[in-house]
DNA sequence: CTATTACCCGACTAATTTGCTTGGCTTTGT
DNA sequence: ACAAAGCCAAGCAAATTAGTCGGGTAATAG
């Protein structure tokens, strides 16, 4: 577990992607404005979140990208290990059989075991404690209405698209957001 | 506070030495072979450990360090505040009148206080902790007596040298070290 | 006094990571 | 068709990591 300025941004951004989406899908330019990111970096950063389905992406206009579960399911720790993947360990990595000699190499079970205290602390943190923590500190979020897609809009009834060309299928989020 | 491998050379190097102080200095050759750190790098982090006062050092033969304090009195975060220094925090860094717009650079009190929290878990991690779990975890040390100085070596009374030309005396830890 | 041991220090370096740019795609609502 | 958005890959400057090298300086043993 490293804990580097990379992972400062990702949380960053997912807690203003937490804050926004009620309105429907938040654009990665939105945030980028907002947060002083760059965009590409976003980018890069929200393709991993992608693949570890933290959040879940919708294409074209009025598309962007929503939470993949609930916040209170999301950890602070499961964003950090999103980004900054190389979980792994010691340089002796892998390699069971380093502690032939005298306290050689203490690191295995040493730092695993400290990095696991700190795995379980930011579990021990979620998506949703961050965001009413701004919540609470008098954070307002204006309704930038425009284009808005899969919430609200329209009246009641919203004919259920089975036509995914390829895979998933943004649409999950519009009930089970509570 | 970042958290990086080169935090863990540092604790590592650290528990090591807390290990084996007991039989006088420890010399950061015989960490680098222990721990297979370079010896150079070791330096460095130990200049940093010595400029926080974690460390002590004696120079000549049969010197090498030895803790600046006892084991119970430092934690995980000042050996990784030590090496790991820039602590500072946002990209707006300092500036404080960024909170103009909406929202904007929540990473000011959002980060700072997450940091505090990791700061103030490592704070609560000692390396006397460390060091006890590695003893028990049946981790044996070799009495390499050799040169020692400072401790047992001469029968009893050791003359006094006060012809310290320059600045500090590495004796005091003759008998301060407990 | 001298050789040896060991800390001390600064400059330099290769490899990696960070944060970002550019540019070109694909999907989709209007 | 067009524009808004996500997607993707290559490339890049700056910083960081982990380490080397080469010379100091302090202290001790002999």
């Amino acid at each position: 577990m490293r804990l580097t300025t990379k992972g400062r941004f990702a949380v960053t951004a997912m807690i203003d992607l937490a804050l926004r989406q009620n309105n429907g899908p938040v654009t990665l330019a939105a945030i980028s404005q907002r947060q002083q990111i760059s965009l590409s970096y976003l980018e890069q950063l929200f393709g991993k979140l992608r693949r570890h389905s933290l959040v879940e992406s919708t294409r074209g206009p009025g598309g962007g990208y929503t939470l993949g579960r609930k916040a209170t399911e999301i950890s602070v720790a499961d964003i950090i290990l999103s980004v900054d993947e190389p979980i792994d360990a010691t340089h002796c990595a892998g390699k069971e059989n380093c502690m032939g000699e005298t306290g050689r190499c203490m690191t295995h079970e040493l730092w695993t075991s400290l990095n696991q205290r700190m795995i379980d602390f930011l579990n021990s943190v979620n998506l949703q404690k961050l965001v009413d923590d701004q919540l609470a500190k008098g954070l307002l979020i204006e309704d930038k209405p425009s284009v808005k897609r899969a919430i609200t809009s329209a009246p009641v009834v919203k004919p259920i698209r089975v036509n995914a060309p390829n895979s998933v299928f943004a649409l999950g989020n519009v009930f089970s957001k509570g």
